[in-house]
DNA sequence: ATACTTAAAGTAAAAAATACAATAAGTATT
DNA sequence: AATACTTATTGTATTTTTTACTTTAAGTAT
């Protein structure tokens, strides 16, 4: 039995909704499959983590590439962008931003599927991938240690890459790859990894100190074998009020 | 005669390629449409405009709406959005970027059709809608007073000015909404349009000419009653020069 | 008690941003 | 031709921010 929507269409959706003039029958628009890729950020001693899964079907079987799925006819993008981290990961409310489409004609050997690419940060605290139900295939891989993409996924890892570096300097996201207490050093070894300079250590904490957004907490690193500093934690409720007054976050 | 590329893909697409367990025939994702609508900037007295279109077919006949059209099933998303652009001003080699795509299920009344978004800066004089043979229909609209729009377009549309601010800020894009050759107080009062709030005359004069990314030519300003200013260009390949050293643009 | 490590605070110099003031170079008017 | 008028362009003093270090504090390890 025959269920394609286009057909659907062509037969029910009256000529009042031909909104041009089409060389081709409007059904013949309606040939599109669409997907999501996920870029998933993570940080570790250092450095900016991707994760990947090698893939265990043609085509490019043994690959390498972003996590990703075809969306439902009837799922939104960014439910199915976070089913997609949710299966591989088990993590909710992850911080998960569209970034870029990608729709060359010939990127899928498929057929046509153009793919929304998604980013989002994650704590590597919060997941292990030998602890996951993919654990054989899944990895993190440094991004700038990294193997053989399938597909395009070069290119959208790429571009998902580019937009955090960009994004984080504008705006206080990336504390979500941080665990939610941490010390202003931790803090910095971050920026300066996700940055690629250096900080001086004083003046970096003046400054961010300055801006308001972290909250002091009474509390100490444990487990270090000196001085332990003090924990902080974004204060996103002074973040958002500070963004009213007109304040921006710049590093 | 049947064309559906869906019921091509379940003939001839072996096995191997069906890449996970998908609760329906794979055939049946292959259900989505494709469409571009750009937002088009120009600059007019002062003040950023927007050219939108009068519906003449249903849904939302009579209804304002951005320029879009559905994509082709062999055409690029960049193609597509840059002949939805030429077909309406005529113009080619515009600035022209991708921001945002819209895939709500319930987005459009034809079916699942999912857009992608595009914004485009037009240097106003270079495209009056009167002129043009969408003349009935085109006309610019400031965006701090804008009619009702079709669709999702007001989503679409915010969006894309929200995403114009924010990169006019830290991309020499602003230019592109001038003439090649402009004053640097019209440049001033562009960006106090842009961004919202006043500059200092002596000293944005200052900070842009330092950046070292105008090139100073020898005209000046015709046709006024009093002093003429001196013309400037934007210098591009002196900014692409600036910014592999590791200049970033900031106002 | 001492050495060692990192946290945290302070400080002086340099650079950048800001708020004006002064002068220059045109056009328009008398 | 002299004068008023308008905007362009240059200059400057003050304040603020950034930068590069220095000093002191507070913990752990020997």
């Amino acid at each position: 039995m025959l269920k394609n929507l286009a057909l659907i269409c062509r037969m029910e959706i009256p000529s009042k909704y031909y909104i041009s003039d089409y060389k081709i029958p409007i059904d013949e628009y309606f040939v599109f499959g669409l997907s999501v890729d996920c870029v998933i950020f993570g940080y570790h001693e250092g450095e900016i983590k991707v994760l990947l899964v090698q893939r265990d079907a043609e085509p490019f079987k043994g690959h390498w590439a972003l996590i990703g799925d075809l969306v439902e006819p009837n799922q939104n993008l960014r439910d199915a962008a976070n089913n997609v981290l949710e299966k591989l990961t088990g993590l909710k409310n992850i911080y998960m931003k569209q970034f870029f489409t990608f729709g060359s004609v010939d990127r899928h050997p498929i057929g046509r599927v153009v793919t929304v690419g998604y980013f989002s940060l994650v704590n590597s605290m919060d997941y292990n991938p030998i602890a996951s139900s993919w654990a054989k295939s899944a990895q993190w891989f440094s991004i700038s240690d990294l193997p053989e993409l399938a597909f395009d996924h070069h290119n959208i890892l790429q571009k998902g890459i580019e937009t955090l570096k960009n994004e984080v300097r504008h705006k206080p996201t990336g504390f979500e790859l941080l665990p939610s207490k941490f010390t202003l050093l931790e803090l910095q070894l971050l920026y300066e990894a996700l940055l690629g300079y250096k900080f001086d250590k004083s003046n970096f904490r003046k400054k961010i100190l300055e801006m308001k957004i972290l909250k002091p907490l009474n509390e100490v690193k444990e487990n270090v074998s000196h001085r332990p500093a003090k924990l902080y934690s974004f204060d996103e409720k002074s973040y958002r009020a500070l963004e009213k007054e007109g304040f921006s976050f710049q590093l």
